[in-house]
RNA sequence: UCGGCGGUAGCUCAGUGGUAGAGCGAUCGGCUGUUAACCGAUUGGUCGCAGGUUCGAAUCCUGCCCGCCGAGCCA
């Protein structure tokens, strides 16, 4: 490979980060990166990089340079992979506030007719690409508030004494009877399925330890093709031993309150790259969420113009109505009993209703946390399962945790890329993942 | 599974019965401060697939495929 450029060793202290520009700004630096965009004119060339940690311009001059490196700057395609020497210079003309003046601009690689132009694109294409639409701005910005939260989620949990916990993926049977899972076939024997939920053992680990986290990929199989479904997503299911309903809501609370906080602190620049208001997520990170019961829902809702049973579930509809009452997450309490999961504890003075919240997030982004107090009951237990049809022997270890020790206990789940696309007001959950996996996209 | 919309140049789209179009991109040339630069030239096609109606179909009809948005279900 000898046309392969000598490379810059790595420990060679001119070598600088993008994103460390602003406090190198004089020095002499070496930037490894990628062209994005060029423009030149006779004696003087633009070349817009990035590097992974950001974006900056270079600045190259026929003088500076010479006529030959000259030429060969204005050879570069989109993508080329380039290693650039420079002084930085604050400049108030960049974006960033800095560029850098360029002395020398090695080619290390062509970028050989890269497909995705700046120009505008469809979904499709663009998703067809995703590997290389990665690279650009968007889910450049998009992907780092992604890691801000999965970082935040662990945080906050470890400051609270929760243990990580990890459910398995592959699952005997269903958590709740009625959602779609996607069999496996496993070597001709019992099928498994993957998991929809790691609640159930979730529940195990806060008898075993007080307090857990589960965080990892869930899968259902629903032919929803809608923004707000993938068949692959990260859900964080925390269990806590001895925590009532009132303590679970506020856990909540806590919670996306942290998160919103988080993402304000570290990745201002990138809502702002995404031209995204900050300001619904200064409202959460202050808490003081809106409390309805589900009966004040039916309410706010028929107002509305949007009469329900009661019994009734809410559509997608229902929710951007109760979202669009606050500026901030809205939960709903105290839903009928029949209308949810077979695991939930009952009001001792009302059956009909169960002691749980969703949490419905502003903007039309829908439905972001389910949680509940559990039934610790073993009897009751017993009869919801026999009620919602269920296989009891699968879930005799379940009822073991109710046999042996049982305590009132609280959890909920929640959907990491709902609470993520409603941050950067990205349009569809594709847009917070960096391989989505949908009905109808599996490649790349 | 159901409903609505769509598939034409590399990309985004216009074209509703009579010679296949535009902008952008790409390529070449020009320009010393550009930010989706600008100016000039060049390059561009299995009109989703199959069948039908017609003198003639991108255009009308039938079937199929694929995608987008939504409903249901859910986070």
């Amino acid at each position: 490979m000898s046309d392969v450029p000598a490379l810059p060793d790595a420990d060679d202290p001119r070598l600088a980060r993008i994103a460390d520009l602003p406090d190198r700004v004089g020095e002499a630096v070496l930037l490894r990166g990628w062209v994005t965009g060029l423009r030149s004119s006779g004696k003087i060339a633009f070349v817009q990089l990035r590097d992974g940690s950001g974006f900056v311009q270079a600045v190259v001059t026929k003088d500076g340079v010479g006529d030959d490196a000259f030429d060969a700057v204005r050879e570069l395609d989109q993508e080329a992979a380039v290693v650039v020497s420079g002084t930085v210079k604050d400049d108030p003309r960049a974006p960033s506030g800095v560029e850098l003046n360029a002395d020398g601009l090695t080619a290390v690689a062509p970028g050989r007719s890269y497909p995705i132009t700046p120009k505008e694109h469809g979904v499709d294409f663009l998703a067809e690409r995703r590997h290389l639409h990665l690279r650009h701005r968007t889910p450049f910005a998009i992907l780092r508030i992604r890691d801000t939260m999965e970082r935040a989620v662990h945080d906050f949990f470890r400051e609270r004494g929760f243990l990580r916990f990890d459910a398995p993926f592959f699952m005997p049977t269903a958590v709740e009877g009625t959602t779609n899972l996607f069999e496996i076939d496993l070597f001709g024997e019992d099928a498994a399925y993957l998991s929809q939920s790691g609640q159930l053992y979730a529940e195990a680990g806060a008898l075993a330890f007080g307090a857990v986290y589960t965080f990892g990929p869930t899968f259902r199989a629903e032919k929803s093709k809608t923004r707000r479904h993938l068949l692959e997503f990260w859900m964080v299911e925390p269990e806590v031993a001895w925590l009532d309903h009132d303590g679970n809501v506020a856990l909540q609370e806590a919670f996306v309150a942290y998160l919103a906080g988080r993402v304000l602190e570290e990745r201002r620049d990138e809502l702002a790259m995404l031209e995204r208001d900050p300001a619904p997520l200064e409202a959460t990170a202050s808490g003081g969420f809106l409390r309805l019961t589900y009966d004040e829902a039916l309410a706010k809702l028929a107002e509305a113009g949007h009469d329900l049973a009661w019994g009734d579930d809410f559509g997608a509809p229902h929710e951007t109505v109760l979202g669009s009452l606050s500026d901030r997450p809205v939960f709903v309490e105290a839903w009928p009993t029949k209308a949810k999961a077979f695991y939930m504890e009952p009001y001792p003075d009302d059956p009909t209703r169960v002691k749980n919240a969703d949490l419905i997030a502003p903007e039309g982004y829908g439905e972001i946390i389910g949680g509940s107090e559990r039934i610790h009951d073993l009897a009751l237990l017993e009869e919801r399962i026999r009620e919602h049809a269920l296989p009891a022997e699968a879930f005799q270890w379940y009822l073991d945790l109710r046999r042996h020790g049982s305590v009132p206990h609280a959890g909920f789940g929640m959907g990491l890329e709902r609470v993520l696309a409603w941050f950067t007001g990205a349009h569809h959950l594709r847009d917070v993942v960096p391989f989505p996996r949908m009905l109808t996209r599996m490649y790349p």
